[in-house]
DNA sequence: TGACATATATGTGTTTCACATATATGTTAC
DNA sequence: GTAACATATATGTGAAACACATATATGTCA
C-alpha cells in the first residue's frame, strides 16, 4: 500500500457497457441489497466477514462480493451500533472477528424489509409495464 | 453559479438514518430504476425532460426526481446514442427539447428488462427468506 | 516449497447521488 | 402590473458508493 499506479482502468458507466458486437451488457442492480442481506444473514446467527461474503454472494447470485468494501462496511455498522464484533484468537486458523446483530440492527432489518417490499412493488410494476406493450 | 457555500448539510449514509425517537428511516432503493424507467417512458413516445421527470416519479412512486441529474443523464444518453433530441422552439412556452428512443436505446431497454428480472428474483428471494423466520 | 484458500485490512480513482442555485418563460391571483 | 407559482432546462458541488487493486498473515495440501 504505497504506490499503486492504476494506469487506465476501463471506464464504468451506469452499470452498462456495449460489447464488441454492439449488444448491451448491463449489471442487475444488486449492491443496494448487500446491507440488508448482511443483516439477514446475521439474524440467523453470528458469522465472520469472510463467511458473510459467501452467504451474501449466494443470496444475491453474485460470483463474489467485494471484500474491501464489506470489511469497511462491517466496521461502519459496528460504529453505528448495528452489529457488534469480537475477535476469536483461540481458534485454529487466522484470527477472525465474529459479528452479531444488535437489537438496533434487528429493528433496522425490519425497516429494510418494509422498504424493500416497496422497491419490489415498483420493480414489478415497471416490468409489467415493460411486458404490456413490447 | 459562483460561490455556493453549502456549510454543513446533514450527512447521508447508505440510505438510512435514525429518527429522533430511535426508529430507523430507510429509503427504498429506486435510483437504479430511473434509467430503465426513462427508456420505458420513451418507448411509448417522445417526451420532454420535464415530462419524463413526472412520468418516472409516477412509475417509481417518488415525490419528485432530481431535475439536475435527469437533464445531465439525458445528455449523456444522447452522447451514447441511446436517445436523440431536438428543440421545439415554435411552440408556446419556453422552448423544450424533445427526446426519442433510438434503436440502440430500444435494445438497451430489452437488456435492462432481463437484468431487472434477475434483480426481482433475488429481491423476492431475499424477502421470502426474511419472512420465513421472523 | 509452492500454490491456493482463508481472513482481514487499506489505497484510491471514478461514478453516483442529493441538494443547491441559475435562468428564462408562461400562468394565475391579487 | 406584479408577485407568486409552474414549466423547462441547466450547472455547481461535496459526500457517499463502487470497483478494482494491493498488503499481510495464516492454514492446507500436493
Amino acid at each position: 500500500m504505497h504506490k499503486s499506479p492504476h494506469p487506465h482502468r476501463g471506464r464504468r458507466s451506469r452499470g452498462r457497457r456495449r460489447a464488441e458486437d454492439g449488444t448491451w451488457r448491463v449489471k442487475p442492480p444488486l449492491t443496494p441489497l448487500i446491507e440488508p442481506a448482511l443483516l439477514l444473514a446475521l439474524r440467523d446467527g453470528t458469522a465472520h466477514g469472510y463467511d458473510l461474503a459467501d452467504q451474501i454472494a449466494d443470496y444475491l447470485g453474485l460470483k463474489r462480493i467485494d471484500h474491501g468494501n464489506l470489511y469497511r462496511g462491517l466496521r461502519r455498522l459496528e460504529e453505528e451500533g448495528i452489529v457488534t464484533s469480537q475477535w476469536n484468537d483461540g481458534d485454529l486458523g487466522r484470527s477472525k472477528r465474529t459479528y452479531a446483530l444488535t437489537d438496533t440492527g434487528e429493528s433496522l432489518l425490519e425497516t429494510w424489509a418494509e422498504a424493500l417490499q416497496f422497491t419490489q412493488e415498483r420493480l414489478s410494476a415497471l416490468l409489467d409495464s415493460y411486458e404490456r406493450k413490447s
